[in-house]
DNA sequence: ATATATTGGATATATTTTATCCTTGATATT
DNA sequence: AATATCAAGGATAAAATATATCCAATATAT
């Protein structure tokens, strides 16, 4: 019962793109850099995220990728369903209708849901509701308030030698 | 992102055992039979549900489980946390720490928890609430109330005739 | 042309989940 | 006392996922 690391490395990336200025890009080595992780494994997460429309990719040289739309308008929802995929965490296997007595003459009561399915999937709509309340904006003004003043200067100036600029696309 | 099978077994068998009469008791074998599972395999998950004082085991010939406690005092969160462990959904693996900036002199910042962590672990606080307000109560009474007369009859003359009775525990 | 980027498929490795087996100890029954 | 039935728990084994790398293909600024 746990999220894939992906989440973490996602979640940390767009909060790092939604600093950018308008249109600037970082390319996924800088991103990887940054945060001390695998180059080519990243890769495969920011994939996940250009897939669901959250960044966008700009290839070639000066390339990279961008957010796709405002931090206001992306929830954490989004970006873990992109990352870890939208399968439920409970999975029902309808084991109810796997004994002995189910299989008989009984096929019209389990059009009725299952009382554990119903109350197991409750609870998960919880997480994702309190997911989808919170936007990348909301964890981008916690982000940035955290670091010291000394450090944050030195994070931007760092990130400002590697920034990309690129013309938007269609 | 997903909780381990042994969930759903583990809350259909202890919703069976929520509705014995007090004090008595079903072996694995039954309860394994009942629900078209492997029995080894079952026995595993109520050793958990043994070892988180959710139910109770009776040794011996005629010996089985039965709950430890009354419906109304065992949450789904209680039997969700036996089976499936109590780490985080999320886990946070402090990547803000690990790139090239974030070593040097910079302790004092990461007292503050990371303000994706938070918001994480809000969404989960959210899922624990919904499964911790959830009762085995609740689900009993749904979980009953699903099978039509006929149906019911059978699968309480099934249990009948499996069922053991065994003095209470000290 | 060339160098820099992403894309996506193929593949390898590590970890976790699922499942079985077997020995030990407890306890009713005979 | 001997026997049969049951859970407890350790040691593996097998299967499924998650994690990670590599490479050929494509796009594009210079
Ligand atoms: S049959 Fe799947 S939760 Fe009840
Ligand atoms: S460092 Fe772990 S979520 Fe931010």
């Amino acid at each position: 019962m746990k999220l894939s690391e992906g989440v973490e490395w996602g979640l940390h990336c767009v909060s790092v793109l939604a600093g950018l200025p308008s249109g600037a890009t970082l390319p996924t080595k800088t991103l990887a850099e940054y945060h001390g992780l695998s180059e080519t494994y990243l890769s495969k997460h920011l994939q996940a995220l250009t897939n669901a429309r959250i960044i966008e990719s700009v290839p070639g040289p000066r390339g990279g990728y961008r957010l796709l739309r405002l931090p206001e308008e992306i929830t954490l929802l989004e970006i873990v369903e992109a990352i870890d995929g939208r399968e439920p965490l409970f999975r029902c296997t309808e084991i109810r209708q796997r004994g002995p007595l189910a299989c008989e003459a009984s096929a019209q009561a389990y059009r009725l849901p299952c009382g554990i399915h119903v109350a197991m999937a409750r609870a998960e709509k919880a997480w994702r509701e309190a997911l989808k309340t919170q936007t990348l904006a909301d964890i981008v003004n916690q982000y940035t308030q955290d670091v010291d003043p000394q450090q944050q200067q030195r994070r931007n100036q760092w990130m400002s030698e590697r920034l990309r600029s690129a013309p938007k696309k269609s």
